[in-house]
DNA sequence: CGTAGAACTTGACGTTACGTCAAGGTCAAG
DNA sequence: CTTGACCTTGACGTAACGTCAAGTTCTACG
């Protein structure tokens, strides 16, 4: 009924920090200040700091966030504007890779790659440098040390594992299932299980995010071309995609 | 051989205020500094900072450049690194557009779309807000001006010509043909040609950069899945964005 | 009752790459 | 000498807090 500033920061996953500049920008003031000047939060405050906190997960601005909660704004419609900048951003994305990899193939025909075996279950077109910049250089080298100490055998069986699940998506994704039928989601079962394996995905943490994270995995197979590929084509990203989804919303 | 502040930067195309940032920084220092303090540079300063320039277009941060130019990192290694940031943060927005789409959809059931012409070829699944995010409302507004201005007739010629090309698309990629073939480069000649008439894109503006926008539209295609859709799905999308590329890189 | 330690407070700087005044010197032309 | 055009340094603002720093208050313990 009746929290300290860290008591509620806790409850809300957020920092005793936030909050204060919550209050410094007028956005979530405290339902009580005491004589000694400690901030005091009660229930009321609980909600609309969560209302806060899903709508900046979403990438809202704070002025943004502001405008809803007061009413001044339509939730949907900030939303759908805000859908328009994430779009624009993903473009501007597109448009740099494009030419970041235009220009990395003229500086040299494409040498210096990962190294061969493939370390999560993706190929090995791609440079290490990426790799470490996308994993960090210790989750790269934790990787590695995992993907030695499967040992011969372990690698043959996780390869074997890894292409059986790709192909088994190619099949169904070519067979004209309904990415939310039973074999479809028997697959994304399986996929997500697959995830497990694999080290330094939320799947495999406890108390990772695992429902947000295969959401968004599925928009990234479609997003990154070279995802897709293991999925035969984007075509087969798209069912992946969807059929993920799918599973993301009912079971986890 | 000596230029001021305000000529080299016209020169590069940046401005003054950004060479004094680099000279505080120590990323580009003048060639010379006169008795009165201005500051002067040579050709040499010039190059260096069309490298520095070229370099941040591709996103790279001032001090890994800076790296870059002093020969600390290899220029290859740097590039390869950030691409795997870039990937990464196509990643996350890819999950954050997602979420706010759920978010969306779970709101409301998918009320207030856009207004049922398309207003520049694509299809009409998107809200208007979406839209005036992402290109402006004065854009919008604009691009409204002109499909009504298109009147009736001109409407359904546009219309069908934007349904032909794409038909076109689907027909080639369906086809087998290569997207660096002659076929498949004419279609992507025309298909910048049809950007012209889109108002708002570089191609429709004079001195745009058309070969960049043209490259990573190529991306888009594939990134976003309702882009892609109008070419046949995302298997479609890929095909135009390897014709695009490859018309990109030879012609424009 | 004194005190250590935990929790709280209000500043204030750092983060990215400059844009944007502000106040004031310098230079060429008339 | 005056008027602009161009130059200088200095400093604030940007998004959303993280991270000290210095000082105050609460709680528990001997």
């Amino acid at each position: 009924m009746d929290w300290s500033i860290q008591e509620i920061a806790k409850l809300a996953g957020t920092t005793s920090r936030t909050l204060r500049h919550y209050d410094d920008i007028g956005l979530l003031a405290p339902t009580r200040v005491a004589g000694n000047g400690y901030r005091h939060y009660d229930e009321r405050a609980l909600v609309r700091l969560q209302r806060i906190l899903l709508l900046r997960e979403l990438g809202l601005g704070l002025p943004a966030i502001a405008e809803v909660l007061e009413g001044d704004a339509d939730e949907a419609r900030a939303l759908g504007a805000h859908l328009g900048w994430l779009r624009q951003e993903q473009g501007r994305l597109a448009r740099q890779i494009a030419s970041v990899e235009k220009t990395i193939t003229a500086l040299e025909g494409g040498e210096r790659l990962m190294a061969d075996e493939m370390f999560d279950g993706f190929d090995h077109t791609v440079h290490q440098a990426e790799v470490e910049q996308r994993w960090g250089a210790e989750a790269y080298a934790a990787g590695d040390r995992w993907w030695r100490g499967l040992g011969e055998a372990g690698q043959r069986e996780w390869k074997a594992r890894t292409a059986e699940l790709s192909r088994d998506w190619i099949a169904a994704a070519g067979s004209g299932l309904a990415p939310d039928g039973a074999e479809a989601q028997a697959l994304a079962k399986r996929h997500v299980e697959w995830l497990t394996g694999v080290p330094g995905t939320p799947a495999a943490v406890p108390g990772g995010d695992v429902a947000g994270y295969v959401l968004g995995l599925g928009e990234m197979y479609v997003a990154d071309p070279r995802f897709g590929a293991n999925y035969g084509g984007q075509a087969g990203a798209e069912f992946v995609r969807d059929a993920l989804r799918s599973y993301a919303e009912r079971e986890l």
